[in-house]
RNA sequence: GCCUCUGUAGCUCAGUUGGUAGAGCAGGGGACUGAAAAUCCCCGUGUCGUUGGUUCGAUUCCGACCGGAGGCA
């Protein structure tokens, strides 16, 4: 018997973290966040972080892990979701994932996927010094060679991927489309209800803004300071590639004005939740709830709902 | 008041030696199998400020007018 888990799901500022709250106390739960940034310690108002008072209501899981200069890949965060799994169910808890990055659900519900080798840094680190030697057609006529069927589904302008793929191929001696053939749909370990909330685009968008300008007065210019003061804002890190935080460095460094980079941090966060309902959209292992003209309270209840009945 | 520059896509601007126009950004759609808040792909008809004139044909040349910027008084 697979354990069951609850799993929310939706772009930026869909309302995710307040529902997972509501439905982790109505059905006995606990948070599991399900997000690439959240991870990081120090990055709290940019990245929605759950507040003190909501993980002291409710436990919340794989929040502040490491610095924001640590890799940390789809494959790490699998791995600690199925430990904060079995800690939850050990104590009867239902897991109530809840979280954007469609990638780190996807390498939870499906593991096989992810059965490639895990990245090598010196390879990778050479095969980027070779993209720069050599320009992106080359690549990716090289990993035609090895592996045609991935390079025709890889466009040779999206380099990391065609690296990833080169790395597979080099460092397994297998092809990255031999073993995406091998990964099997339905192989979760869960049994898992994945719920999603939908949003009309003006409206999320909207939604979106208000919530900038919130985290504005919350001290999101400082908590960037901070971060930039660290040197964790670099271009390539981490840290330095977070929505919320890149955006409003020009105006920390005087070169525009912040309503300038307000703006912009906007457009990002619109575009960014534009490819989150791509993402999940495509998914069918989402079932949608229209959130428009419903109230937190109903919202709670048809979640809740669905869950129940299965 | 006079002179100069300027008015082209939601924004910033190219351009057409006269044959009704194209980039970036924004916007829309999509992809995504160990970097994913990342990365990448596709999508451009707009009274070319208004109005007369020249012309087979004007957004392009000329005039007037209306906006905007600067200069001289």
């Amino acid at each position: 018997m697979k354990p069951r888990i609850l799993c929310i799901v939706g772009p930026t500022a869909s309302g995710k973290s307040g529902l997972a709250l509501a439905l982790a106390k109505r059905l006995d739960g606990e948070i599991v966040s399900c997000d690439s940034m959240q991870v990081y310690r120090g990055m709290d108002i940019g990245t929605a972080k759950a507040t003190a008072a909501e993980q002291a209501e409710i436990p919340h899981h794989l929040l502040n892990l490491i610095e924001p200069n640590v890799p940390f890949s789809a494959a790490d965060f699998a791995s600690a979701a199925e430990i904060a799994v079995r800690k939850i169910t050990a104590r009867g808890k239902l897991p109530v994932f809840c979280g954007g990055t469609g990638l780190y659900l996807d390498s939870l519900l499906r593991p096989t996927a992810y059965a490639a080798p895990p990245p090598d840094p010196a390879l990778r680190a050479s095969l980027a010094a070779k993209l720069e030697e050599v320009g992106a057609q080359v690549m990716h006529d090289a990993l035609a060679a090895l592996d045609p069927a991935a390079a025709a589904s890889i466009h040779p302008n999206n380099t990391k991927r065609v690296l990833r793929a080169l790395e597979i191929c080099i460092s397994s001696g297998r092809t990255k489309s031999e073993l995406d053939a091998e990964s099997v749909e339905g192989d979760c370990r869960y049994d898992a209800c994945v719920l999603g909330l939908r949003w009309p685009r003006e409206l999320l968008n909207a939604r979106i803004d208000v919530r900038v300008d919130a985290m504005l007065d919350e001290g999101l210019l400082d908590e960037t300071a901070r971060l930039l003061a660290a040197g964790f804002l670099a271009p390539g890190t981490t840290a330095g590639q977070a929505i919320g935080y890149k955006e409003l460095v020009p105006y920390l460094r005087g070169e525009e004005p912040l309503s300038q980079s307000v703006e912009r941090l906007k457009i990002s966060t619109h575009r960014y939740a534009k490819r989150q309902m791509t993402w999940f959209g495509a998914k069918d292992y989402v079932r949608w709830i229209d959130c428009a003209d419903r109230n937190f309270e109903e919202i709670v209840n048809i979640a809740a709902d669905l869950f129940i009945r299965g």
